[in-house]
DNA sequence: TATCCGAATGAGACTCAATCTCAAAAAGGG
DNA sequence: CCCTTTTTGAGATTGAGTCTCATTCGGATA
């Protein structure tokens, strides 16, 4: 939809030996343009619902290379079906689900962030990456 | 296998208005009888080795039991496959994953536990419960 | 210990997210 | 425009987990 963020798709894909295709551009769009937390499913639908012809398979094929060159963020809610939410240049955060409404809610705590480096460097280790969801219930007033 | 267990595991059925079976407790035996983080087919295979008739759905509905009733931990290590534990009295701990061997560590650390707490009530939460991952790969010497 | 009834079991059907297949369509360099 | 290679899509397949329901079993009661 955006010059900045076709051209960047489309150095990655050039990276990646891949070629340019509309249905490629219309799932990057499509998760670009919400900042929601999303299943496959529903941006499938929403692609084809905006008229741009795709299948599931490559709905599914797409987000994997937009995940692997940190495009896309992939999280795990616990539920059986992964969420997809862009990434871009934002900072790292990770979630708070609350177990109640479901509401998703962000967060980042630079302590938090330092002391998981710490942990796996005190075990012989270098982080990669982390998964962590905190699930939680509103403080009755 | 042992007394003290098998009398735990009467009680949770009673408190949850269940009988015993020998199908129940040979998935408890089983679980607690080895510390690894185990898959349900791995699980219910290893119950049939022994001898024991059970089928894959008494397996998952007894799974579901014992972890509502926190004697075993379910954890997702990303791969749609969960996995369990058993946890009897032993502390909390979470999973670091080695993203070269796939081995799993487990650590625990004071701190990262209180900062959890603490993010969750400075956004009006009370924290619930938690997933925690480090992927990680070995430091070269 | 025998009876009885609601709970538990198991074989296999089913669900559903995700992946795979492969013929047909499209990309894009020449 | 051609040609080769990649991509696509419809639908089949996979696989973890759940559900169904006829049959079996636990265990309270007498």
């Amino acid at each position: 939809m955006n010059d900045s963020t076709i051209k960047i798709l489309k150095e990655i894909l050039r990276k990646e030996g891949l070629r340019y295709t509309k249905q490629r551009q219309a799932v990057w769009d499509e998760i670009q343009n919400s900042k929601e937390h999303r299943d496959a499913e529903d941006i499938y639908m929403s692609i084809r619902n905006n008229g741009v012809n795709v299948s599931r398979a490559t709905v599914y094929r797409t987000i994997d290379v937009l995940v692997k060159n940190r495009m896309v963020r992939k999280m795990d809610v616990g539920d059986g079906r992964n969420r997809y939410e862009p990434r871009l240049d934002d900072a790292h955060h990770d979630h708070m689900i609350c177990v109640e409404t479901g509401k998703i809610i962000e967060f980042y705590n630079e302590e938090l962030e330092d002391l998981q480096e710490k942990i796996a460097e005190e075990n012989g280790y270098m982080l990669v990456r982390h998964i962590h969801q905190l699930f939680v219930k509103p403080l009755k007033k």
